[in-house]
DNA sequence: CGGGATCCCGTAGGATACTG
DNA sequence: CAGTATCCTACGGGATCCCG
């Protein structure tokens, strides 16, 4: 199970191409809380496009990680929220945001460091 | 903790823009297993090309997820290894993959379901 | 309001050739 | 062997306009 050594390039990469995009996870963690709308899922996502948002909600619909309930009204509503298997993903992708939120400082410290050397580095070829 | 409403999307999005890449976890899944050497990796990831394997390993060392270790000799040899950081991210990741290999094929369902449901509306349309 | 259709561009990443 | 240097293309994704 897990990270093994010849299924799991293709098992990852399966889960990455859905999403490890650039919106699917704001949008799974914003319908974590609640149905919501698609104006109101627009105004939470900082810098979405709102062709970007119809085209990642789509491909979640799609794989049925949320669900779309479309309501014939004028003004038109359409309501967003998570299905079960939507909520499994959102859970298991917490452990992620989790590690992000306890390491990315050291991470920062790791890109600070390299970067000094490698300027250092970089000062001595110059010189030569 | 976990996928929060405000801090959620940037925090989701700084670990997605490091590992969520097209590359990295199988490299760390990989090294994950032992140290190996730079052909190693390329032969053991399919489709790989050595320009990418090395822009990857680049990134991965420089925010202190894998080591490079060079020893000076003819032909010239180079090590790869995890790092503890990096394989507190090979856990964390191992999350996702669990999933990915519990749930893919519900997804694989619902979207042949949401293709085949697609098909018929088209069919409609062009009848009308 | 919730999209669809177009146009456009930056960049991730592949192929190939060269090097210490 | 383990890269670096170019070149080039496909595609993710932004901006804009239109429509029921």
């Amino acid at each position: 199970m897990g990270l093994q050594p010849h299924s799991a390039g293709c098992r990852a990469r399966e889960i990455l191409d859905r999403v490890g995009d650039k919106w699917s996870l704001q949008v799974i963690a914003l319908l974590g809380e609640r149905t919501k709308r698609f104006t109101e899922l627009k105004r939470e996502i900082d810098g979405i496009s709102q062709r970007m948002l119809t085209v990642t909600l789509r491909g979640l619909e799609r794989d049925g990680i949320v669900t779309r309930t479309v309501y014939p009204v004028m003004p038109p509503r359409v309501d967003y929220s998570l299905t079960p298997l939507g909520a499994t993903l959102m859970d298991a992708a917490n452990a992620l945001v989790s590690w992000a939120e306890s390491h990315l400082d050291q991470i920062d410290a790791a890109r600070a460091d390299y970067d000094a050397r490698l300027a250092e580095t970089d000062a001595l070829k110059r010189t030569s």
